[in-house]
DNA sequence: TCGAATCGACTACGTCTGTAGTCGAAGATT
DNA sequence: AATCTTCGACTACAGACGTAGTCGATTCGA
């Protein structure tokens, strides 16, 4: 349920965990993409600001910690999406795919997958 | 262009702007949704910070000023939208559809709705 | 065994955000 | 003219965030 929100900087640590995990806090740096180039205090910190979010947890391994995801991706990422579509569209799926429509970001094949996609929801 | 990000409070004050304007910081104030009860001094505030942002200019009115916006609300809904896109879906459309279609019970008269649009895209 | 590397804890600090107060100037009211 | 109201400008301040440094303890390598 933890509702605390997860910061853009706190998200590339959790992206990195939700690949692999459990990781100590070396691992994490060492995994970290290129254009996030973090020494190992700032992981630290993150790390210590997602435990207390728990939002990971760690068990001791030896005289460091392991560290792994408590929060699941898919539930992030729906917490996530729904907030844009709360905050933008009030609320309503219709008008987001509305406004993807009119900024032509879907091809044809996104828009035939998505046509599949309702075919079997209906039933 | 300007891509200064715009926070929650912010939004709440360009809604209202985006629905109507000229309007001076009381009028915003006035219209200020339920659940966002603010002094005035906070709505001026939020103006002047958005007048940083170059997100909204003011003209003088007498000795007042009369706000109005300088973003188009759909650049932002783009803005916005792209960035949640990417942050989540690796900057692909359709993942977050399938994704919030899943999510959302979806009537059947939502998806007969999404059909259509759907359909005339097509063409 | 003794120094070097490494670990987690704690501290730091500038910026952004949410929320609001104070104040001097200008206009309105009596 | 004296006072009340209203306006924008400036100030405040706590919490979140991005980013990193210091330090005492531990362990590893020589």
């Amino acid at each position: 349920m933890s509702s605390e929100r997860i910061s853009d900087a706190e998200l590339t640590i959790m992206e990195i965990l939700w690949e692999r995990a459990p990781l100590t806090a070396t691992d994490v740096a060492a995994r970290l993409p290129d254009d996030r180039d973090w020494s190992l205090p700032t992981v630290k910190t993150l790390l210590s600001r997602l435990l207390t979010k728990a939002a990971v947890e760690h068990r001791a391994d030896g005289r460091r910690f392991l560290y792994s995801p408590l929060i699941d991706r898919e539930d992030y990422v729906s917490h996530e999406s729904k907030r844009l579509v709360d905050r933008l569209f009030g609320g309503r799926f219709m008008p987001l795919v509305a406004h993807l429509a009119e900024q032509e970001k879907l091809s044809d094949a996104d828009i035939a997958e998505i046509e599949q996609l309702l075919r079997e929801m209906k039933s």
